[in-house]
DNA sequence: TTGTAAGCGTTATCAC
DNA sequence: GTGATAACGCTTACAA
């Protein structure tokens, strides 16, 4: 039942009445091969049904063709909320699409490597032996030492999202403070009087980013000071916010929170809360995720280009593959804003 | 800057005085070995940071401790739709969840291949190769010969999703008929009392599946005939269906459609007919993908339990990774009703 | 232009 | 128990 052992080089080879070092040359496409062998082997080839093993190439040449989608794993409960939280949320999905228009075209595959705290020595090691030939990171939890290791290793990587802190490694990302504003013009120009903002964990960056892009923003329609709380980005924590934020300043009329997620919880408590949205209060999202549509009122809420940003974290990696001295460098695209029904 | 040659087990050998094969033992785990010496290689591998070598290792051992997620990719278009919609439909991430929630507790990692019509033969060579220990299979196009050739060549596979024709592999489905027969009842309850079919591609195992269900079980509600039409899954297609069953049966009251973005195709065919959705008309869809979730009004559809159906996928190819003897099975999924606005 | 041979870093089969 | 040594299948100097 097992089928034979599959032929190798040297059956080829035998096949064709040439040495194995011509037929790895013919089949690597190198020129100074006799056209008259070429054919043979090519034939001999087909003949056998031969097709190259790329273990034993990888082994030899350090290079896989493959590049490794690094999931930064924070969470380490035992029934594992993350993974379903993370895989089912499109964001995941745009990025792997992104990753692929690029990838696919240029033969390379995409290999997927969840990594907890405790994985990243091992992660490092397997990726200097050569198990990818780079890797794209995304999702790192605040003070993640893995794009230092990665620097410091020579492993050619690129992040999807500015690093916590600043690590000479090519990265793109969202202008979130961009986002923050456009939700901040929204705000503005509904009229509201009394903004408010639900901030996210203040070490990630691009919660940062967004928070003090409103701020700034709102600063300059005229807000000096806004009444904020701040959350984890889960959707209780969001309530948990918004109910903060209700009590100590009821007359809020708007308020952008930095996630969708958070957003769905601040529009639970407004309900309850007896406050109609966005006649009473508005409220905008951050992300476009699933969620936002899925809420009713439909949320308004910041969009990424998220599938083009991943093409192009693909492409600075494989130009950084073909040439290790490419320079360090990060793309920042424009974010939009979704006008739905909560603002 | 390029980091020195990483230590290999002879360094470590070296380090520790003793054979390559005795760190290889020590390495894996393999009894026959003193405890002094034990001792002593474990200080020496981390004394020189050693991280084992997997390339190697698989291409002696022939096991690599990935598998394939094999997404057969039928459309040849240059600017391929296929990876957008297919990646960013919530689908995809589910089932990546899924195989993951098994396949990391094992240690296994998963590698994603996207395969052509073209690619079949390289990809089954690969995977003969070693590239992968199996592979789990991912929507496949009708007629599609990879189940048969991963059979013949005697390579551990997984299908979502039962093949279109019968093959000797095991595979995780959805009682496609029980969801149809879901959705008659529904529409029986509503008091439908001229329900019609959009039905898709008759080549499509699931799709069949779906439509006859519906039929037997409306028939079993005494509606031995019904209204149908036909449409290849996009929304366009059963923009048509819906036309073409409007113009020939305008008393329709109720339509069960194989698929969501159908579905939605249906709903603006009957909003632009003037038909109020559910009042004067009825819609089901099947999938609960996010597309049902994005209409308006929300649309009733079908869901599998997908993140099961895939964990459990991983969990039959583990088990016949680890004993190659293992029978082919089947396991059938039951679906569920998700009912929203449209029914 | 082609062949010979030396690795790539492991594991596995032997003797000792 | 432990250590040589031969694979695993390929690429690549180096020779011819």
């Amino acid at each position: 039942m097992q089928s034979q052992r599959l032929p190798t080089l040297e059956d080829v080879a035998r096949v064709a009445g040439v040495s194995r070092a011509t037929v790895s040359r013919v089949i690597n496409g190198i020129r100074n091969v006799d056209p008259q062998l070429h054919e043979l082997v090519w034939s001999a080839v087909d003949q056998t049904g031969y097709v190259p093993n790329k273990l034993a190439r990888s082994l030899v040449t350090r290079r896989t063709g493959t590049v490794a989608l690094v999931v930064s794993d924070s969470e380490t409960h035992d029934d594992d909320p993350f993974m379903s939280r993370f895989f089912s949320d499109p964001y995941f999905g745009r990025v792997v699409g992104g990753l692929m228009s690029v990838l696919r075209p240029a033969g390379v595959q995409l290999a997927l490597q969840m990594v907890g705290a405790d994985g990243h020595k091992r992660l490092v090691g397997d990726l200097r032996n050569g198990q990818a030939d780079g890797a794209v990171v995304l999702s790192l939890p605040a003070h993640d030492p893995l794009p230092g290791m990665l620097a410091d290793n020579g492993i050619p990587a690129v992040l999807i999202g500015r690093p916590p802190e600043p690590v000479p490694i090519s990265y793109v990302d969202l202008d979130n403070s961009a986002g923050a504003a456009l939700a901040a013009d929204r705000l503005a120009a509904r009229g509201c009087t009394c903004p408010a903002v639900i901030s996210g964990p203040p070490d990630v960056p691009a919660s940062v980013d967004r928070i003090s892009g409103f701020r700034h923003t709102m600063a300059r329609h005229g807000h000096a000071w806004l009444p904020s709380a701040s959350g984890n980005f889960t959707q209780e924590s969001g309530a948990e916010a918004m109910r903060s934020l209700l009590s100590s300043h009821p007359a809020i009329d708007g308020v952008f929170v930095a996630n969708d997620l958070m957003a769905l919880g601040a529009l639970l408590v407004l309900r309850d809360a007896g406050r109609r949205v966005p006649e009473d209060v508005a409220v905008i999202g951050f992300d476009d995720s699933s969620a936002a549509l899925a809420a009713r009122p439909a949320l308004t809420t910041v969009r990424h280009p998220l599938e083009d940003m991943s093409a192009e974290a693909a492409r600075l990696l494989l130009t950084r593959l073909d040439d290790p001295t490419t320079r360090v460098t990060s793309i920042i695209y424009e974010p939009t804003l979704v006008p739905r029904q909560t603002a």
